[in-house]
DNA sequence: AAGGTTAATGTTTTT
DNA sequence: CATTAACCTT
């Protein structure tokens, strides 16, 4: 047998195998997905069954392509070249730069952030006369977007979609939005498949092209695609038939952002006669985590099923997961961190050591006590090196340089430093180049020939003009690290910070040197400038032995011995605004979160829910997640204080006891009602959506359980500004506070 | 054109 | 509370 055959299971071995007609994997959490996936790719060149340039490679992020090419290469034991091995939007780029011209590009286009997204937006609602506090850029954005992962150009959106946004006027702007990206020679994210789809459409020549190179398609994640690269995988795909999509349902928690669980479920439909093969057998986890993991994502409805398994099952079911009830964050965080130093005395890696939240402000108060306790820890995901206000302005200057109708980048960069071009000048050529429909710089060339302007700003702005010819002209001759330098220099922007008297300049000096040793990695400006729009991340992975903070969604794909679970609380996580947006569908997707980060861990698991927490300025109780009590009963124990345990909650569904995602939570019910608990605080009850009036007056002598007594100072509908005897004043929610009964 | 003050607004975010 | 964006004043 073959080497890189041995050691898979008969399943896994099949799945690597069937390598002709589609083929859907569901490989569950553990069960060596990627394996089975470099596998294929190294079965498919060893055996000569494809070329190289004839096999489409697609995944989600940069860091699953590179495992993918490290790992295949390692194993073929030579590098691999010339294969379609990347990220669905590098992918997608790659084909829309080689026909930029049939899509209305030129062939440099410019990939715009989501900020520059939103900015460009603001624009043209500006000139709308749409109300910016009605209707959000951001919001709109959002619409346009969500069209946009559904494979959606302005003219195939139906009038009845969009009447809810903007007043009907959502499409209207969406049509001046993609009008305004091609004058700018620029797409957005969306784009990159859309503009794929629609040249797909119109020529397809080019399509069959394509349809032929391809003759083993292989796809990631396919639980995460969403309908435009779901089309964009049928279209590519009806040449060869030779689809492979590995995926979970369970595992599918980007919906908010346009994926389709939909298309996972409905895949054997749209390939007919497609295999499935399921990868059940768990190489990670011990018995109970799958038990517990298993028990929790059975409340889920819309699933393909699988049960996940392990050798070990019978012999050693491994430690049961532990349910910790905390008073409130900051505990929650002390407890957290007493368990970290004792994972650390037992010689325990803390690089095996996760702490994984809903939301990325759970990281703070982790990160203060680690930081108290000397532990050393990483959080990922956190702001990203090239999202700092300093690497973006040098981003835009090189923008351009490299792509003259940038105008996103020009506008950043015209008066920056301050060169006398403000808002009047700005005003002019905005206008002149809506009217002409050109880009800003075209237009202010024009308007420095004219005498619209005061001789003081006409002079600066061809001054700048100038400057950037120069600097345009100096892009062929020069290495593009030096240019970048010199562009930052000349420009005065690397002296606007070294002047600066302000704490942080120091630091944006640092990092603006840092950036110009790590373009010399690229082959050109233009090279260099993709690579940032598309993988946006720096480089640099930390090393050492620390604890990794991350959410759960950053968390997916990786694994550590021990894994804290912390904030499990109704509201929190199954998160409230999540549910109150998308309903039904949204509750599953949080248990599938719930179900990736038990899934993470290969030992041990620590679920900690804090019974109050302290929203913006105010304190109110919280329950116990839902979760909770979907979890079995039998593999998970009490931890710590008995009575602050949701006793009673555990191995029974609390969502017996509110069904519907709409009902209101159980602490908000009449008590006495169903199966719920008495509330653990005297008066904890609290009022969401009736406008709330307090039960008490200024004056009023209160009692609160983490501050002790105090006198009500004022009332503000339900929240209560209370003059503490010792704690000093605080805003507290009324339901958080008693009648001081002595 | 620049700086300071006030008001709004707080999930997840692979590309 | 803490951050950011919009606004208003000089």
């Amino acid at each position: 047998m073959t080497p890189h055959l041995s050691g898979l299971n008969p399943v896994q071995l099949q799945a690597v195998e069937a390598l002709d007609g589609p083929v859907l994997v569901l490989a569950g959490a553990g069960t060596g997905k990627t394996r089975v996936l470099t596998s294929r790719l190294v079965h498919l060149l060893a055996t000569a069954r494809a070329m190289p340039s004839q096999i489409l490679a697609v995944t989600f992020t940069n860091k699953a392509a590179n495992e993918m090419r490290h790992r295949v290469e390692v194993m073929l034991g030579r590098p691999v070249e010339g294969w379609w091995l990347g990220t669905f939007h590098s992918i997608g780029t790659r084909i829309l730069r080689r026909h930029a011209e049939l899509a209305g590009l030129r062939t440099n286009f410019t990939i715009l952030d989501a900020d520059d997204q939103v900015r460009l937006l603001k624009q043209i609602m500006a000139a709308e006369h749409i109300d910016d506090k009605k209707w959000p850029a951001r919001v709109l954005m959002g619409v346009i977007q969500r069209w946009k992962d559904r494979g959606l150009l302005p003219e195939q959106v139906t009038a009845g979609e969009d009447s809810e946004v903007a007043n009907g006027g959502a499409l209207n702007i969406y049509r001046q939005y993609q009008e305004r990206l091609r004058t700018l020679n620029a797409v957005d994210f969306g784009d990159l498949l859309l503009l794929n789809l629609a040249l797909f459409k119109s020529r397809p020549d080019v399509l069959e092209d394509y349809q032929r190179r391809f003759r083993y398609i292989l796809v990631d994640e396919y639980q995460d695609t969403n309908v435009s690269q779901y089309l964009w995988l049928r279209l590519l795909a009806q040449g060869h038939r030779n689809i492979c999509c590995v995926g979970d349902d369970d595992q599918s928690i980007y919906g908010w952002r346009g994926a389709e669980v939909g298309n996972i479920l409905k895949f054997e439909q749209d390939f007919p006669g497609a295999q499935v093969i399921r990868l059940e057998q768990n190489y990670r986890s011990t018995a109970r985590i799958l038990a517990a993991a298993s028990g929790l994502i059975a409340h889920n409805q819309d699933r393909l099923g699988k049960t996940l398994w392990t050798e070990t099952r019978d012999v050693e079911p491994g430690e049961k997961l532990r349910l910790r009830s905390v008073w409130d964050g900051e505990d929650e965080a002390r407890f957290v961190g007493e368990e970290i130093e004792a994972l650390q005395r037992a010689k325990q890696p803390l690089a095996q050591t996760a702490i994984l939240v809903r939301a990325g402000f759970q990281t703070r108060e982790f990160e203060e006590r680690l930081m108290t306790l000397g532990v050393p820890y990483r959080v990922i995901g956190g702001p990203r090196f090239y999202e700092r206000q300093e690497i973006r302005d040098a981003m835009a200057y090189l923008r351009v340089v490299n792509q003259p109708d940038d105008d996103l980048a020009f506008e950043r960069v015209v008066n920056l430093p301050r060169r006398g071009i403000g808002d009047t000048t700005l005003r002019a050529a905005h206008a002149l180049a809506r009217a002409k429909r050109v880009s800003l710089t075209t237009a202010c060339r024009e308007l420095a020939q004219t005498d619209e302007l005061k001789p003081a700003a006409r002079r600066a702005l061809s001054g700048f003009l100038n400057d950037l010819d120069r600097w345009r002209a100096a892009v062929d001759r020069m290495a593009h690290p030096e240019l970048a330098e010199m562009v930052l220099e000349e420009s005065g922007y690397v002296a606007m910070w070294r002047e600066s008297k302000a704490a942080e300049a120091p630091g944006r000096l640092d990092n603006l040197k840092e950036m110009i040793p790590a373009m010399a990695e690229f082959e050109s400006l233009a090279g260099f400038l993709e690579h940032v729009s598309l993988v946006m991340e720096a480089t640099t992975e930390s090393q050492g032995d620390m604890v990794s903070i991350m959410t759960l969604h950053a968390a997916k794909g990786l694994e550590f011995d021990t894994v804290f679970l912390p904030g499990w609380e109704e509201e929190l996580f199954p998160n409230r605004r999540t549910l109150d947006e998308g309903g039904a569908k949204a509750l599953e997707e949080e248990r599938r979160l719930a179900y990736v980060g038990l899934t993470r861990a290969r030992r041990r698991v620590i679920i900690t829910h804090a019974q109050h927490r302290r929203v913006f300025n105010a304190w109110i109780a919280c329950l116990p997640s839902r979760f909770i009590g979907e979890l079995p009963a039998d593999e998970v124990e009490l931890d710590g204080a008995p009575g602050l345990a949701p006793a009673g909650q555990l191995g029974r569904a609390a969502s017996d006891d509110a069904p519907t995602w709409r009902s209101p939570p159980r602490w908000q019910q009449p008590r006495g009602f169903g199966r719920s608990n008495p509330p653990l605080i005297e008066g904890s009850a609290r009022e969401i959506d009736a406008t709330p009036t307090s039960r008490f007056a200024s004056g009023a002598r209160v009692f609160h359980q983490k501050f002790g007594y105090g006198t009500v100072a004022g009332v503000d509908g339900d929240k209560l500004d209370i003059e503490f005897d010792k704690a000093g004043r605080k805003k507290v929610m009324d339901s958080f506070v008693q009648r001081a009964t002595a």
